[in-house]
DNA sequence: ATCGCTGCAAAAATTTTGCAGGTAA
DNA sequence: TTACCTGCAAAATTTTTGCAGCGAT
C-alpha cells in the first residue's frame, strides 16, 4: 500500500481520505470493479460518486489502474502493480460474472505481423474470454 | 440484401421502414457503428434513436448483427452474413478510429487450455487491436 | 383483424462538469 | 499559504421503457 501513496506524493497529488480508501478496496479486491462498485465497498459511502470517477480518471492517466469493458457496457478498474505494465487478460462467466486471471497471452509473433501487414505502429490488444464457470454449469 | 429481409420473415418479424434502411445502412459499412453513427446515416433522420436501439437488440438476439466494444465505452455493430458465424476481430487505429478487419485469431489450442484449466465450458473470446495506422504517423 | 412496430416522451443509468468551500503539504 | 480535492448539484450521454396509434402480413 506504501508504495502506492508514494507514487502520488511523486506527483504532488494528495493523499486524503476518499482516495486512500479507493486504493485500499482496490487492492483487497483482485479483480476489475466498477465506479459503483467501488463506492458501494466504501465504508458507510463514505464518499462521493463523482469523486470516485474522477480518482479513477487520475489514477487511470498516472498508469496506476487499467480500465477494462466485458459484455456490459460498464467501465471496470484493476490495479496495476508497480513495475508491472499491468497487462493481462481475464476469464469471464456469462452467468454469474465471476472473473478468473488469465496468465496466457495473444502470440506475440502474430501481433507483430498483424501490425506490419497493415503498417500499423505500437500495436497493443484487448482480449478477454467469456464462458461457463464451474459452478454455473448446472 | 434478400437474405436479411428472408431471415427477418422466418422469425415472423416485420420488414418496416427503418428496419430495413437500418439494415441497408449496416450493409454498406464493412464497420462496427454506433447507434447513433447509424441514426445519423439514416435517410433525413426518419427513424427515432429509440427504435434504432430496439432494432439493434432484436438483431443481435437473432445473431445478425455482433456488439462490439472498443476503447472508447459504445457499443459498436456490425451486420453478420448468413451462414458465418461473424466471429473476427478488427485492427483500430487510436487516433482517427479507422478499422481494419484481421483475418488471424487466437490460437485454439491455447483457449482450450485455458477452459480447461479453469473448468469453464463454451468458452469464446473477444479480441480487439489497437494501434496508430499509417495516414496518423505523422 | 392481428400482432408487432413506431414515434414520442419520460425515465433510468452512467459519466462529466461547475462551483464554493475544505484540506494536505 | 497554496494548490489540489471534495461534496453537492446540475448537466450531458447512452440506453431503456410506457403508451397510444399505425402498419405489415
Amino acid at each position: 500500500m506504501s508504495d502506492l501513496t508514494g507514487r502520488l506524493r511523486r506527483e504532488s497529488r494528495k493523499i486524503t481520505g476518499p482516495r486512500a480508501a479507493i486504493l485500499e478496496i482496490l487492492h483487497a479486491h483482485p479483480h476489475p470493479l466498477t465506479s459503483r462498485e467501488i463506492l458501494a465497498a466504501l465504508p458507510k459511502d463514505h464518499c462521493d460518486l463523482a469523486t470516485v470517477y474522477r480518482s479513477m480518471h487520475l489514477l487511470e492517466t498516472m498508469g496506476m489502474v487499467k480500465r477494462y469493458h466485458f459484455h456490459d457496457g460498464a467501465a471496470r478498474f484493476e490495479l496495476v502493480g508497480e513495475g508491472d505494465d499491468g497487462h493481462h487478460h481475464h476469464l469471464v462467466c456469462v452467468n454469474c460474472s465471476g472473473v478468473v486471471e488469465i496468465a496466457e497471452c495473444f502470440p506475440d509473433e502474430i501481433q507483430k505481423r498483424i501490425a506490419q501487414k497493415n503498417g500499423y505502429k505500437n500495436v497493443t490488444h484487448k482480449l478477454e474470454f467469456f464462458g461457463t464457470c464451474p459452478d454455473c454449469q448446472r
